[in-house]
Formats: structure tokens, sequence, C-alpha cells
DNA sequence: GGAACTGACAAGCCCATGGCTCTCATCAAC
DNA sequence: GTTGATGAGAGCCATGGGCTTGTCAGTTCC
């Protein structure tokens, strides 16, 4: 007595065959075709059909584990954060245990590869037009940023334990606006400066922000000076 | 023997009094109500709709102006870039004849009405997201940019003649960055430091990339030296 | 000064696409 | 085999962009 499932203009349908998979698999695999449409096809290209169809699944299953494409897009820009974070401490980490060395390592990341990509920028990009209008993703921006800089004013105060607060404080803003605004110019346009080019500048950044820089405007030397009075 | 108008429901209908205006006028219109429409609302609710309601005029207009909502935002990007740097070539105008002061003027106008303007900042975003996808936009892009560091890097070599030609370059791309990024951060999310601080930043970065700056990492004290050896 | 003309303009239709829902098939665990 | 959650897929309503049609405001020519 099994009849042919029919649909409702009378055509025979077979249904696709399917895996169970566990909620966090398809979760990431939603997250990360997220990020995929929105790298290459920015915001307006990212629907939840095209989201979807990335991830090889059915549009449906989208609200079945997300509440809505909102949702996913901010459950998206929290994944990719929390994957920039580590890439950064992953580079501290390899970097030693002087601080200083760690303070390059971790500012001279983010012109390297995995961040250095303008799929990641694309992304990043889409996240930035949706602060203004969106209070959860403006949430997680703020906390985004507040972690970077305190990580930077750590290391800086790692480095030169008797700067002031405030002067750490504005350095770490400097710094991160600094390697923000390369980071975007360069995915955004490589033509104009190179990645090692852009390395170089934050760590004279850096050094002119720890106060090791004498003026020789001619030159550019770095002076040695690990040891301060 | 004049009818009444009917439409194909059979409804009269009282088409709505206009005033025609010229193209110029128009097109402006137009220009304005998509640059509102994007700093209120995002890519995502800036269409064909939207736009024209802002601008008071009915939504055929558009394509009747513009090759399309694509072209209509391309030509809004040419537009806002053009009165930002106006906006800088006045304040450099107004910073008097030594171009240390028009650099300062130049660097700073940026933590200033109108440019340090959230509304222009998503207006930004919006555009920085259509730079992967569109080459229009890419192009219009990689020119304002290309002219804002040449003014930079003309200022700078004025400043100081003997600076060597890649030095004032990759100064001005610091400088450019350090205000991108410092103005994005400002604009997203202005807890996290004034404007004033914002512009003793740049002018910080601005001396140090003049290289007159001496280490001095506790106080943050200017040293004057107009004139060089 | 009025009639014909030109083109800016409004209104609304058409089709595509978007997000979401609803129904029901399918799979895995018991 | 039973069962219940996972998942597919069509459908629904809203919205979007572009186009077509027809009207009305200035202009021109007599």
């Amino acid at each position: 007595m099994t009849e042919k499932p029919v649909n409702r203009k009378g055509i025979s349908k077979a249904r696709a065959r399917f895996i169970r998979e566990s909620a966090d698999v398809r979760r990431q695999a939603l997250i990360e075709a997220t990020a995929r449409c929105l790298a290459e096809k920015g915001v307006a290209g990212t629907s939840v059909r095209a989201i979807c169809a990335r991830a090889g699944v059915s549009s449906g299953l989208l609200t079945h584990y997300f509440d809505g494409v909102d949702a996913l897009i901010l459950a998206t820009y929290e994944d990719v954060g929390v994957r920039v974070s580590a890439a950064l401490e992953q580079a501290v980490e390899e970097a030693g245990d002087d601080p200083r060395d760690q303070l390059r390592a971790c500012l001279q990341a983010n012109f390297r590869a995995p961040i250095l990509d303008p799929d990641l920028l694309a992304t990043w990009t889409a996240f930035w037009s949706l602060v203004r209008t969106d209070p959860g993703i403006a949430a997680i921006h703020a906390d985004v940023y507040r972690r970077t800089r305190a990580q930077l004013e750590a290391l800086l105060r790692a480095i030169v334990p008797e700067m002031p607060q405030d002067r750490a404080r504005l350095a770490a803003i400097s710094l991160t606006a600094l390697v923000d605004g390369l980071w975007l110019e360069i995915c955004l346009d490589p033509t104009t400066f190179s990645a090692e080019e852009a390395q170089a500048m934050v760590e004279r950044a850096m050094m002119l922000a720890l106060g090791q820089w004498r003026g020789d405007a001619g030159r550019g030397d770095w002076i040695d000076q690990s040891d301060k009075p």
C-alpha cells in the first residue's frame, strides 16, 4: 500500500537522501557557508538560499538551527572574530617569551595568512555596515575591539612598565587603528603597497610607541636599546 | 470629451502634481537621498523605492536619470568622495601658508564635522563592501585614495624637502591608514576615545613621521625644532 | 496669447527573488 | 519495528528592480 509521494501538482517526487549530522556540525557548516557568501557576493548576495546551497542543505534547515538569517550572520561574526583572535594569539605564543617579540608578532600577523585575506575583509566590511543598524553586532564589535586593545596595552606595559596608563591606552588605540587601516587598504587594493611594507610600517610605529626611536629623518635606522635606565 | 483617467482596475486616479526640475537638481536630489538611505538603513535597505521616497519622486524617475540603482550608488560614491576631498582641501586652505600647519589641518579635519559623522561612515562601509564585486567602485576607490596619499606626500616633502621619496610614500600610507582606522573606530563606537584624542594621536604620528620626535617614553612632550641642520 | 509639441514625471505592472513556514520523508537509536 | 528528531522541499507572502504607459508642465511657433 505504499504509494509514491505526490506533491500538489500531481508530480511524483523523490526526496533526496541525506545524512544526519550533529547540531554542532550543521551550525558550523552554515556559519562557514555564510562567511564564504559574504566574502564572495557581499551582503546583498547572502540570502538564505545561497547560504544553504553552499552548505549543501535545504533552505528550511537554516530556520531549524538559527533564528533567521540575521541571527546566522551574527553567529558568523562571532565565529570569525574568534578565529582572528585565535590566529593572533597563536602568533604571540610562537613568538617566544620576549614581550617585544610578542607584540611585534601580534601586529605583523595581521599581514600574513589567514588574516591577510581579501575574503576576510569582505566579511568584515559586511559586519561594519551592520554595526550601525544591529545592536547585537554592535555589542560583539565593541567586545572584540576592547579585547584587542587590552591585549596590546598589556604587551606595551610588559615591555615598558613605566609607561603611564593613559599613554599605553592611546598607543594601543593608535596601533590598532594603524593595523586596521593598513589591513583595510591592502585587502581592498593590494597594488598600493606590499605586505612586507605593511609589516615594516607597523614595526616602526611600534618602536615609536615604545619611545625608542631617535629622530633621524633621513636614514630610518633602528636604535637598539633593549635595557632602559 | 475629456474622460477621467482610469487604470486597469477601473478605479479613477488623480495623478499627483509635480514640478519640473532641471536634470542636475534631480540627479543631486537622488544622490543625496541615496547617501541618506545608505547611512540610515545600510546597503540592504537602499532600494529604488526607498531612495525615491526620500527624494520625493516616483520610482520611475531613478531609471530615467540613472542607468539603474547600481549606477546611482556609484554616482553617490563619486559625489561623497568629492565632498570629503573638498572638506579636506578647505581645511588646508584655512590653515595658512605653513605646510606643517596645512598637514596638521588636513589630518585633523578628519575628526571634525562634516567628516566625523557616523552616517558618512555607514555610507563609506557600504562602498567598501562593494569594492570587491564592482569594478567601477574599485576604480573610484583607487583614485580617491591615490589622490589622498599624493596630497599627504606632497605636504610631507614640502615640510622636509630632504625626506627620501620612498620614506615620504610610506609615511603618507601610514598616516592615511592611521586616520582611516581611527575614523572608522570612532564612528563605529564613539565611547572608546574622543575626537580630541584622535586629533592628538594623528598629530603625534605626524610629528614622528617628520622625524622631530625625541624618545622620551614617559612624558610625551613635543620638541619644537622648526629648522633642521 | 493660444495651440501644438516635447520630454520630465507618476503610477503601477511584471517577474524574480527574499525570508520564512508547513508538511512530510528519512534516518538513527532503542 | 517504533519513535522522534533531523532534514528536504514546495509554497506563501512581501519586496525588489526594471519597464511600460500615459499625463502634465514648460517651450515654441504662429
